[in-house]
RNA sequence: GGGUGCUUAGCUCAGCUGGAAGAGCAUCUCGUUUACACCGAGAGGGUCGGCAGUUCGAACCUGUCAGCGCCUACCA
């Protein structure tokens, strides 16, 4: 017997970990249909699940369940991300409560802190993700920094490298002063400010009294300007050009230059050139051949190369500016907004600094990786994201993959004394490798920088299947079928798994790319831990269930859009799976249990025929949009199915069966409604698994578990099946409303003429019991040749017009209560004796019994005059 | 600056190929009945942002205006 109340704590955790151990969710080898996998975007090791990631992951377990379901051979690859910056971030911040520094620990000890650290807190996203329902084959478990997956990420780099796809070069690149290492443009927050715009003047060498006039937002730097541009369009500043001017305070004489960089409308038009530290000035230094001056240590203070060396860049502006003031060259400061970018982990400023770093050939790899998505070996759904990736691709710029931290795969380059090394193995396969270059053995240091996290990443699809070693999970499964992740990381992630796949496997990574919208709070604003609208997947589910947060995950999923969170639309849902609850126990009371190869053609009752219709016609439905990832319509179509067709039609037709006294019509009907139930936790299974697979092992012994029960496809749905019952309910919706409309109550049982097609009498005929139990009806007959008369009220459904005599009804109905009042109040010591509320409660409801009856008897002198 | 999306009921949003405007929540009325009050029955509520077009027919297509958002570039 089911327990009275839905309860999710009492079996979600236990279903859960049946599956698991049952091993239902590893891949069936065996199936002779089509594989289908997906390979989790991997969540940071140390990290906690959020909503973004109980959509995302929702999302994926409704497919691959779905998937599971038809037969296939179906894996859903899961892992974890190193995370370097984040992670060594937080690892970094718990020595730092010790008054300890990475330094103080060293690179080796560090590590071995960090792997401590994931050894500890890492893994809770993982159980996290069992708690929400995943089906993940956790067998199958990855990280990024595994033994394999390093090695996949050796191979890939020295392979690239060969290809002279890998390059050092010193570059501007994005510098973080405080991590001190260089980071991708991805990983730059351009953040809008209010500062100031400085306005100053350089004096000309060979003429002291005349000045070239400067704007600037970072003063300081211009101990780094090698140059002063203007344009030789500039019809103002064109005969400057040439010239020298000197630079104020260390008095350097610098050339002022042309260059189509200055643009006249801008600043003063004069723009000074600091090419060590501006991307658009290093272009302009490399034209014009121009000496590069560093100005800045790598943790962001002003270095030797100008007069404040040690100062921060802040100190150094404010004393740039004292001096220049103090010089007379100052000008006006004036407010500009502007956009200054921060580091997206360490929320300082970023300084476009110049260093040796490795680069990707991103442009370069991004041909192939266009070319699949061109011809739509790859493709994106919705289609619309496909243009903002050939928007990224075509402005790709080379991809900085070094990064000076310890927290991260390590270069697989070693330097001898004038030669380096690259070696896919390790350390002894490089000591061999140089020792036999050399013919002696040498000393050989290794490169001390890691790899940017997403380099790895970038392997995920082929390097958790096990690449590079040839195995039939790789065969079987790559390319993978479907990617799911949120628009934020198309760049990141998507842009790269498809250049490092399709260079290194020469096919897509997955053949669709779902990409879905973020998770917002309630008001619609972005989640965020420093506003302190977040709110923990983990205490919804506590709350509400864990089927109820999936649901309303899928049911908010519709293309392209943001997801509001709304808790009064979680309840909903949980309200949802109670009244599944409710309607199975409503079976169970009723002996409907489950007919093995129930024949559902050979139902006889317009009641099973319509409903065995009406579930085949939700089952498609929820099929159609599962294919097309309209997550939204499928689920709405099997809400709107359970609730609205089963629960509220279906479940009450069948009580006038079931309390009647025919034997083969209830044996028919419970075999129906289980057939029906069965199959709303088939194809409501991918949704909320926990509570389908808890009924359905309730409800029978079955040979099959729902997991791995089959869904069904390509029914014969009869529209002929559908007819009678969708009439009689128009018939008892129009006699309910009408009902309603006039205040009848529901005490009232009314008689009803009917005056239609044979047909509908025919319907009638057939249906009477149930209308008249659904409708509150003594009877329902045909009109035949009675008189209409005045006091009938009238309603009609299609061709059918329905008269309902009021008269007696009405009063005998409304006479009762409104007797039972004066009765009451009129009765001295309750009047005096009772206690105030209690007498101005019932003389409430005495005045508002007189005025239902007004009403009423104002609808009757309507129906009298027509 | 470039790109892109949105504007539909009080609120949050669906609405696929142009064919009779929908859901959930909220509101109001009623509630006989052993599946369910986390419920049932019923109701009200919309100039589909404005304007102009195409069409037999437009929430949907085109143009235009307005408001809001996102991505991206830009530290003169």
């Amino acid at each position: 017997m089911l327990e009275k109340n839905y309860n999710p704590k009492d079996f979600e955790e236990k279903i859960y970990e049946n599956w698991e151990n049952a091993g239902d969710f590893k891949p069936d080898m065996r199936s002779d249909k089509d594989a289908f996998a997906i390979v989790i975007p991997p969540p940071n090791v140390t990290g906690y699940l959020h909503m973004g990631h109980a959509l995302d992951d929702t999302l994926q377990d409704i497919l691959i369940r779905y998937n599971r379901m038809q037969g296939k051979k179906v894996l859903w690859q899961p892992g974890t991300d190193h995370a370097g910056i984040a992670t060594q971030m937080v690892v970094e911040k718990q020595l730092a409560k010790e008054g300890i520094s990475r330094h103080d620990l060293g690179r080796e000890k560090f590590i071995e802190t960090v792997w401590k650290w994931k050894a500890h807190s890492g893994g809770t996203i993982c159980k996290q993700l069992r708690r929400l329902g995943a089906s993940c084959d956790w067998s199958r478990e990855r990280f990024t920094m595994d033994e394999g997956l390093s090695r996949a990420v050796r191979k890939i780099f020295v392979s690239l490298y060969k290809d002279g796809l890998i390059y050092k070069a010193k570059k501007l690149v994005n510098w973080d002063p405080k991590l001190e290492t260089a980071v991708s443009d991805l990983e730059v927050v351009p953040t809008e400010t209010m500062g100031k715009m400085y306005y100053y003047k350089y004096p000309l060498e060979n003429n002291p009294t005349e000045f070239i006039h400067i704007a600037t937002t970072r003063p300081e730097t211009m101990f780094g300007d090698t140059a002063v541009a203007v344009s030789k369009d500039n019809p103002k500043l064109a005969h400057l050009i040439g010239k020298n001017c000197i630079l104020p305070i260390v008095n350097r004489v610098i050339p002022i230059i042309d260059d189509e960089h200055a643009d006249p409308e801008k600043g003063t038009g004069a723009v000074k050139i600091t090419p060590a530290h501006d991307f658009n000035d290093f272009e302009v230094g490399k034209r014009h051949n121009l000496p590069m001056i560093n100005i800045l240590n790598p943790n962001g203070t002003l270095n030797e190369n100008t007069p404040y060396e040690g100062m921060t860049t802040q100190e150094a502006r404010v004393k740039t500016i004292e001096k220049l003031t103090e010089l007379g060259l100052m000008e006006k400061i004036e407010d500009h907004p502007m956009v200054i970018p921060y580091g997206e982990r360490s929320g300082v400023v970023i300084e476009p600094y110049m260093t040796d770093q490795w680069f990707v050939d991103a442009p370069k790899l991004a041909i192939e990786a266009k070319r699949v998505v061109d011809n739509g070996e790859m493709e994106f759904v919705p289609a619309s994201y496909k243009k903002t990736y050939f928007e990224w691709m075509n402005n790709i710029q080379p991809w900085c993959i070094s990064r000076q931290l310890w927290w991260g795969h390590q270069m697989p380059i070693w330097y001898g004394p004038d030669e380096t090394i690259f070696c896919e193995e390790n350390e002894e396969e490089a000591q061999a490798a140089a020792d036999k270059y050399y013919g002696k053995h040498v000393e050989l240091r290794r490169e001390t920088d890691v790899l940017d996290t997403w380099f790895s990443s970038g392997l995920w699809a082929f390097s958790t299947l096990g690449w590079p070693d040839k195995n039939e999970y790789l065969d079987t499964f790559y390319p993978t079928s479907v990617l799911v992740t949120g628009f934020d990381i198309i760049f990141f992630w998507v842009a790269r798994m498809m250049m490092m796949s399709m260079y290194m496997m020469k096919r897509v990574p997955f053949k669709k790319c779902y990409i879905h919208g973020l998770v917002r709070d309630e008001q619609g604003r972005k989640m965020s831990k420093s506003k302190g609208n977040t709110v923990d997947p983990m205490e919804t589910i506590e709350k509400y269930g864990a089927d109820a947060l999936r649901f309303f995950m899928a049911a908010s999923e519709t293309q392209g859009r943001d997801i509001n969170l709304s808790d009064s639309r979680i309840q909903g849902y949980r309200n949802f799976a109670t009244k599944l609850w409710n309607a199975a126990r409503f079976c169970e009371m009723n002996e409907c249990y489950s007919v093995t190869d129930f024949d559902v053609t050979s139902a006889k009752l317009e009641i099973n025929k319509w409903i065995i219709a009406k579930a085949k016609e939700a089952t498609k439905d929820v099929t159609d949009n599962l294919n097309d990832y309209r997550f939204s319509e499928a689920a709405n179509a099997i809400y709107q199915f359970t609730w609205g067709t089963f629960c509220d039609w279906y479940i009450e037709l069948t009580k006038s069966v079931f309390y009647g006294e025919n034997a083969e019509d209830i044996r028919e009907t419970r075999a129906v409604a289980a057939w029906v139930l069965d199959r709303i936790l088939v194809v409501l299974h991918p949704f909320m698994p926990f509570i389908t697979a808890e009924l359905w092992n309730n409800l029978a012994a079955r040979d099959t578990k729902l997991i791995k029960a089959s869904w069904p496809s390509n029914e014969n749905i009869n529209d002929a099946d559908k007819y009678e019952i969708d009439r009689t309910v128009d018939f008892i919706s129009a006699i309910r409303s009408l009902r309603a409309g006039m205040n009848l109550p529901a005490s009232a049982k009314l008689t009803v003429y009917v005056k239609s097609t044979a047909d509908d009498l025919n319907i009638i005929e057939k249906q009477n019991k149930m209308i008249c139990s659904l409708a509150r009806l003594n009877e329902i007959s045909t009109l035949g040749n009675r008189e209409i008369s005045q006091d009938m009220a009238q309603t009609a459904s299609k061709d059918a017009v329905m008269y309902i005599p009021l008269k007696g009804v009405i009063d005998f109905a409304l006479n009762k209560n409104l007797d039972g009042y004066a009765r009451k109040l009129s009765n001295e010591s309750f009047v005096a004796k009772a206690p105030a509320a209690v007498v101005a409660e019932e003389k409430r409801r005495q005045a508002e019994a007189m005025e239902n009856k007004a009403r009423v008897e104002e609808a009757l002198a309507r129906i009298a005059n027509f």
